[in-house]
RNA sequence: GGGCGAUUAGCUCAGUUGGCUAGAGCACUUGCUCGACACGCAAGGGGUCAGAGGUUCAAGUCCUCUAUCGCCCA
């Protein structure tokens, strides 16, 4: 392990260290970045018995991204989760690696490339590969620098790329296998066609996208010279050059008895027959539809089951083809322009409307994709995707929320094939081979009936010859594979498989899965299917979904709109751990975030509040105080009472973490720190110093012990100025990343004493209230007297005297201050007396107030005791306590009553 | 069309299996150079828990319907 960074200078020599009076992050926290890494101090060690294993994979950053404010959240919340399991004593796996991304890392090259002059078709394949390489090497580590700088605790040492060799062996073990069992095979189907990235797609990433289009009304003569005609609705009229048929419902009386009779398409002038088939919607337009099962999902099956042959009139740029006739050459959109005025120029045109269209975007290039007849390689899902509902049907995978399991289920339930192929150079090529120079690998469109007599060579290794006639002439499958296709197998293609590692044995099933709900199907479901085929188990344990990060106004972040949050900005601004612990406090399961920088710079204050109450712990109390010992008779009340704070607070965030509520971690600690540490505590503390002793020094060892806790419990949240001032502050020889969690320590917990801090907490600041409603300035001290409510009250308040006399700024009055012009409080422990007669206060007013608030109470409660079935149905202790406040309630009442009596 | 999730203070959100006076942060008002911190301290104002009905001794919480908004799938 590295040397830590040098201390800063400052460090008064006796035990005492001074801090700034303020953080600054720029200052602190690349150095501790940089340390983390160079020292390689997150590697998961030995294999050991008493460690449990933790580990995750990370989801994988596009080796073309930026850091963005998704990426700061899924990624901090790994961060809490492995740094806690880390402090915790597991043995922790955090795989760090980046995704190739093969449209957006080609598109990307390629713009390169054009800026050139260029297009890849100009390089050759070969050479446009080596390009995207060099990109790689370039640019590829721009994300995994930002996710070092965001203080990510990866195992960075064992950083991988989906298109590494182990992965790409991974990648052919799976096709190959995949393949031999029949579970992948190659066809000629209707799949999503994006013409920009000229490349099929799968359906999930052909994004629906309702638009503005319009319901064009065709009018097709009948063939038989007539004069008869039928009308038919479209959205595209471009595609009735491929139109093969006219189709209504077989129920639909409109057309009854013209079922069979022939129309004539215009422009190809073929005539095609009327067919009935109930998957027609009576509703759509007129009722009839033209049928092109070229260019239409379900055209393509219908056309199928009618035995329609398919025709293609647009080729992979979205252009007209010579099956087009007269539009032959033209851009489908321009064709579609042409076909409408050439239609209305026909008098076929019988009228337009307004539609709204659900139109597929590539998800990539936002381009309108085609549905496209083409040979591609295809996954059956069907008998893929059963195990996986069933390893969370059975909870051995677990959806936090849970809530997601339902969409989880729906989609896998009703899942298609998935197309597995792209015609793409940048990506895992398809480990398939065809024999015979006369193949025709390259037209995807012509292999049905292909001349090929070789059956494809499937196969891991490279092969030099057919095994079938022993030709050498073998040509591979020019297309590669759905980047999803290799990020699939990122739980164990990571860990080193095929190769049966350590790491494997060890690591899998990976314990969670962090990740947004936007790629449960693309991903998700997806590692659930291969590592269940492939591993026999489950990837993750758990998979914990987070929301999407927006901006103030909810909406989504785009740089269109201009209301992106920039995490590196931010970081640089408020600090990298105001950004994470930000983003840990505001993630709500399941809901989406709104930031905001408001809601950052709040969080950076806490930053700085921990470091002043660090400041003050290090000046005042000397390194080498003891820590405390439970039942050690020199701690104090109030030491005693942190300690018992600092215990719950501990609890509160492990049962959160344990349940990934990082919320609810974050505020608890953030509350305890805040509220109680400094509030209360430390105010208490610099008391007990002044006091000397036995008891000052017990009091020093608890305010370095507490701080001490306070910083490992944060660190999982905020790593950098907890890792700074553990090691400023000296608390031991090791980063605190290092450290252990404190162990619980029930003999601290002292509900009992909380319950009576609470009372002496209302007594200061009922006091400090009566103070500032009658005006007392903040530096005045003031003669005070207190009537106890009850005797426990009196002791408590008797015994702590000083403590109260100083927090409230006042001065205890021997016995009572009726009738000395004192203004009278009247609260639930009490009345409070404070000798005040200068200015007029408002002590009238206050008791009115509080008077109306009693009654209002107490005539509450009174109905709820004297409802019929109130006492005998509801819980003793329910009831018992509502007449306890009913007693409070009557006493408040009659002191106020009293008090009034007398000033009226 | 099917599904999921919302609706609580000016804003962003908590609120376990129904049970004390519905909480927090930010914002706001007032007063503060008391030896950690103005990136702060102290005190305070602010809510018919979207609406209607129901179950219950008791509903922000459970059920039904309505309204509005968001997301996913087709």
């Amino acid at each position: 392990m590295t040397d830590f960074p040098p201390p800063k200078a400052g460090s008064a020599g006796d035990g005492h260290i001074e801090l700034e009076k303020a953080y600054d992050p720029k200052a602190v926290e690349p150095r501790w970045a940089r340390y983390w890494v160079e020292s390689a101090c997150f590697t998961p060690g030995a294999p050991d018995a008493d460690r449990p294993a933790f580990s995750m994979v990370i989801p994988p950053p596009n080796v073309t991204g930026s850091l963005h404010m998704g990426h700061a959240l899924n990624n901090t919340l790994q961060d809490i989760l492995a740094r806690y399991h880390r402090m915790r004593g597991a043995s922790v796996l955090w795989v760090p690696g980046t995704d190739h991304a093969g449209i957006a890392t080609q598109n990307v090259v390629e713009r390169e490339v054009a800026r050139e002059g260029r297009s890849r078709d100009d390089l050759g394949r070969e050479a446009f590969v080596q390009r995207v390489w060099e990109w790689k090497a370039k640019y590829g580590d721009v994300i995994v620098n930002q996710l070092k700088r965001l203080g990510a605790s990866c195992d960075w040492g064992r950083l991988r790329f989906t298109l590494d060799e182990g992965l790409s062996a991974a990648v052919r073990e799976v096709f190959v296998r995949l393949y031999e069992e029949g579970l992948i095979y190659r066809g000629e189907y209707m799949i999503n066609w994006c013409p920009r990235c000229r490349t099929a797609l799968s359906d999930l990433e052909a994004e629906q996208v309702p638009t503005r289009g319009k319901l064009w009304y065709i009018r097709y003569p009948a063939s038989d010279g007539s004069g008869g005609a039928v009308v038919v609705a479209t959205t595209r009229p471009e595609t009735l050059l491929g139109d093969m048929a006219v189709a209504v419902h077989p129920e639909d009386e409109r057309y009854a008895g013209r079922v069979g009779a022939k129309f004539r398409v215009p422009f190809v002038e073929r005539d095609v027959p009327l067919l009935a088939d109930a998957g027609v919607s009576r509703e759509f337009g007129t009722g009839a539809v033209k049928i092109t099962p070229g260019h239409d999902f379900k055209d393509f099956e219908l056309g199928r089951a009618h035995g329609l042959a398919v025709i293609r009139v647009m080729d992979e740029n979205g252009r007209m083809t010579a099956e087009a006739g007269p539009y032959a050459g033209l851009d489908r959109f321009e064709c579609r322009e042409r076909i409408v005025r050439d239609l209305q120029a026909r008098g076929l045109l019988e009228k337009e409307e307004p539609y709204e269209v659900l139109l597929g975007h590539c998800y990539r290039c936002r381009s309108v994709v085609e549905p496209r007849v083409s040979l591609q390689w295809f996954v059956r899902m069907k008998p893929l995707a059963e195990p996986a509902i069933r390893a969370v049907k059975e909870g051995r995978t677990r959806f936090h929320p849970s809530h997601w399991e339902a969409t989880y289920f729906d989609w896998l339930e009703n899942v298609r094939d998935w197309c597995i192929s792209r015609q793409l150079w940048w990506g895992h090529r398809i480990p398939v081979w065809y024999c015979g120079r006369q193949s025709g690998v390259g037209s995807r469109e012509s292999a049905v009936g292909s001349r090929q007599s070789c059956p494809p060579i499937v196969a891991r290794e490279t092969p030099s010859r057919c095994p079938t006639c022993g030709s050498e002439a073998l040509e591979q499958d020019p297309d590669v594979l759905d980047t999803w296709f290799s990020s699939a197998l990122w739980p164990f293609s990571t860990l080193g498989w095929p190769v049966q590692t350590e790491d494997l044995r060890r690591f899998y099933p990976t314990s969670v899965l962090v990740t947004g709900f936007d790629i449960i199907f693309f991903w998700v479901a997806r590692m659930m299917m291969m590592g269940l085929k492939f591993m026999d188990d489950v990837p993750f344990r758990d998979v914990y979904i987070h929301a999407l990060v927006r901006d103030a106004e909810g909406k989504k972040m785009s740089k269109s709109k201009g209301n992106v949050i920039d995490p590196l900005d931010t970081m640089g601004e408020f600090g990298t751990d105001a950004l994470r612990f930000t983003l840990a406090a505001m993630v709500m399961m399941g809901r989406d975030l709104r930031l905001s920088s408001e809601r950052i710079e709040g969080y950076k204050h806490f930053i700085n509040k921990l470091w002043n109450a660090a400041r003050l712990v290090l000046r005042s109390a000397p390194v080498e105080a003891d820590p405390p010992r439970a039942g050690d008779p020199d701690l104090g009340f109030f030491d005693r009472w942190i300690l018992s704070r600092l215990e719950a607070a501990g609890g509160e965030v492990a049962a959160a973490l344990d349940d990934y509520r990082f919320s609810d971690g974050a505020l608890a600690l953030y509350q305890f720190a805040w509220s109680d540490f400094c509030d209360w505590y430390l105010e208490l503390a610099k008391l007990q110093l002044r006091g000397g002793g036995a008891g000052a020094k017990a009091t020093a060892g608890v305010m370095r012990h507490v701080l001490g806790a306070l910083l490992k419990l944060l660190h999982p949240y905020v790593p950098f100025v907890t890792e700074e001032l553990w090691q400023r502050g000296r608390f031991s020889g090791r980063p605190v990343s290092q450290e252990r969690l404190p162990e619980p320590a029930p003999a601290f917990r002292d509900p009992a004493l909380e319950a009576q801090m609470a009372v002496l907490q209302d007594v200061v600041t009922e006091v400090r209230h009566a103070r500032s409603v009658i005006g007392v300035p903040n530096a005045t001290v003031v003669r005070l007297a207190l009537v106890p409510a009850k005797p426990e009250v009196g002791k408590l308040v008797e015994e702590h005297r000083d403590v109260i006399s100083h927090l409230a700024r006042a001065e205890w009055a021997d016995g009572q201050l009726d009738g000395q012009g004192a203004k009278s409080f009247v609260f639930s422990h009490g009345q409070i007396h404070l000798l005040w007669s200068e200015a007029r206060g408002r002590e009238l007013e206050e008791l009115d107030k509080r008077r109306g608030d009693v009654v209002r109470q107490l005539s509450a409660v009174r109905m709820r005791l004297e409802a019929r079935d109130f006492v005998e149905k509801a819980p003793a202790e329910v009831v018992e306590r509502a007449r306890r406040r009913e007693e409070e309630l009557v006493r408040l009442a009659r002191e106020i009553d009293e008090r009034l009596a007398q000033l009226r």
